[in-house]
DNA sequence: CCCGCAAACGCAACAATGTTGCATTTGCGG
DNA sequence: CCGCAAATGCAACATTGTTGCGTTTGCGGG
């Protein structure tokens, strides 16, 4: 019924999905490639929106909850917790370039922006210890939270 | 009805109360108390199995989450977000002992190590930014979960 | 010492997020 | 083209956190 999708990514979406090893289905290309269009980290509710707006069928919530899940094991995706204590996935090809710098988190609208200075280096862990990655978060008031006349 | 309460420290939370300037109530001080003598931030349900093992009452939920709220309002606790996206409440004297160093969380127990190593000061950040709290965080397998042989 | 008011509390209900069970559909190898 | 296991969709549930409202209580004033 639906006409040749017009996505350019989805193919490359599917490529990245069969050579983790896991079936390519319609549900996981489409939310592999909301993450890698995605600008930052995007929580479960921002996802069914962007899905939901494509003239496709939405994505059952559970549904979802799976491929992120499918995604994150095998590789192709990375879950994180932010301020608010909602889970945010992002395609982990999008997190090693986030990796190089700073995030700055604002307690106040939950918003994060990235900074240029560079992360400092990992420090020594004790015998035993496996580094896994090091996050370094700046939390405080953003610019426009930081306005002092807000209604 | 009852006697004489034998806790010590239930002064030195009441005058920190009073102090903050709101009214010293009896679950005020207990959440407070409880505070202090955990050792790292506690979750609601924690401090919830906190106060319930006393012989006194059991706090109500909801009530337990306004008393933290006003806590962190006036600045006696401090509230944060584990990795499991829990909120975490921990008395404002003992975050400042542990702002002096760098955590380490095990992506597989989900405990918390404290790393001798001091943070890295904070970066620049753009205009109109106020700067928060810095949180270093380390991630990795700690020694127990590094072991290779586990069932 | 008693009164009253506003703050704080307890209860109920609700909202958001995340999980589990099970029947049905679908990718994909044979 | 068939069939099986994986993936999906639906319903129901668990946990965490919030809101509304009537009642209790801290505490200042009389």
């Amino acid at each position: 019924m639906a006409r040749a999708l017009p996505s350019p990514s989805i193919s490359v979406s599917s490529e990245l999905i069969r050579a983790a090893g896991i079936k390519v289905t319609q549900g996981r290309v489409r939310v592999l490639d909301v993450l890698h269009a995605a600008s930052q980290p995007l929580c479960h509710a921002e996802m069914e929106g962007r899905l939901g707006g494509d003239q496709l069928a939405a994505i059952d919530r559970v549904t979802l909850y799976r491929i992120l899940d499918s995604l994150v094991a095998c590789g192709l995706a990375l879950k994180a917790v932010d301020t608010r204590g909602v889970f945010r996935f992002s395609a982990s090809g999008a997190q090693r370039q986030h990796a190089k710098h700073i995030h700055f988190r604002c307690t106040d609208c939950g918003g994060v922006f990235c900074l240029k200075a560079e992360p400092p280096p990992p420090p020594k862990l004790p015998r035993g210890f496996r580094l896994g990655e090091v996050e370094f978060d700046v939390r405080g008031t953003c610019a426009g939270c930081s306005l002092p006349d807000r209604s």
